[in-house]
DNA sequence: CCTTGTGAAGTTATTCACAGCA
DNA sequence: TGCTGTGAATAACTTCACAAGG
């Protein structure tokens, strides 16, 4: 157990993770109910996790309870991590006022905008702080993650500032290539990329 | 060149693509200064360009304005592909509102929703049918990609319905796994799977 | 029977390294 | 010299296949 463990495996095992809440009937279940239940092979599954140590029982598979609490070990969705949406345009006011993330461990806490307009007021009851101060208020809330939802065309400014507010983690919806210190970890959400790559597939017939 | 190309190719494509807009000084561009504008090394983008032949120039590079061609055309850019939007609430009013895909040939051409409320008028000029009505509406307006924004408890009935309804890409941000045919292309744009792949990074120090 | 966990094999993707061209 | 394009080597990841446990 236990080398290196790839990339992608911390991917899959959010989705585990999901999984396992999306079905909470019987104590046990076995890598194969996982894969049908993720669409991952059952092969993977029981390598995936055991890179973390043996928690399965032969002939019964794993416990519900065991292996839930474990994941959330793993992934650290036990400790509360603060986010702040920086750009409440459309895209970011729609963020703010969406609540999902709370049960995943994560608290959307705060705005951040550089308009006049916006800064000051409440979206859903998160106040919006003019940019300028997000190294203080930043500090002061606690905030580890960005979500950027700013035009692509001051993306790159803002993120630098935001770096140097002491945030290290950053999902980026703007359509560019932020080139940020390897000591930042940066999360690309670009949807025009993601339509293309749907484009190209369907197309192109998938992969079979 | 062209044998079977790898998946991630694709993604890193697009944003060589991405990469060559920003930069648009000079006819030639090489790998060298790709990969400094795109983060990839430039190995790798050789690689993925020769898949689709070779069309560098030893010594100098890529023709800015073949390779652009290359890309559109490899990509599919060039044609227009139709868009709707399903699910008419806080995220889905920001993709509706947000016009940044045009330029990259997607155009949203409508939204659907099943809450009575929202159907009959439109967002940012885009009519909101009944989401009974897809069927039909998506036949007669040629839209070949959904971008799925309903809430998660009914994400894998309405997928269903859109799949049914002839539509064969599905840009999904609601937070669970869809089990679709094969031949529907999903892309899963879950924040909150993200966000915790981000937290993960963090607290691990990323992979170096 | 049913499972897990894991070496070994196989597959896929990336990097090295260099011949050949401008 | 500076660059591409690509075999060969390497690394990363996945699947096979099976011993061992329940």
């Amino acid at each position: 157990m236990l080398g290196r463990i790839p990339k992608r495996t911390i991917t899959r095992l959010t989705l585990y993770y999901r999984g396992l809440a999306e079905s909470r009937r019987g104590d046990f279940v076995s890598s194969n109910e996982m894969s049908k239940l993720t669409g991952f092979s059952a092969d993977q599954i029981r390598r995936d996790l055991s890179y973390f140590g043996q928690f399965g029982i032969s002939g019964r598979g794993y416990s519900v309870v065991g292996l839930r609490k474990k994941l959330i070990k793993i992934l650290g969705v036990d400790k509360q991590c603060n986010v702040a949406v920086v750009g409440a345009g459309n895209l970011g006011s729609a963020m703010l006022k969406y609540g999902g993330f709370e049960e995943h461990g994560f608290r959307i806490v705060c705005g951040f905008d550089a308009n006049q307009g916006k800064t000051g007021r409440s979206i859903a009851g998160k106040r919006i702080f003019d940019f300028s101060r997000i190294k203080k208020v930043s500090r002061r809330l606690k905030i580890k993650i960005a979500i950027l939802t700013v035009p692509a065309p001051v993306a790159s400014v803002v993120a630098r500032k935001i770096v140097e507010s002491g945030i290290k983690g950053i999902m980026n919806f703007a359509p560019i290539n932020l080139h940020l210190p390897t000591t930042v970890q940066v999360l690309n959400m670009d949807m025009g990329i993601s339509l293309q790559r749907i484009a190209f597939l369907l197309k192109k017939g998938g992969y079979r």
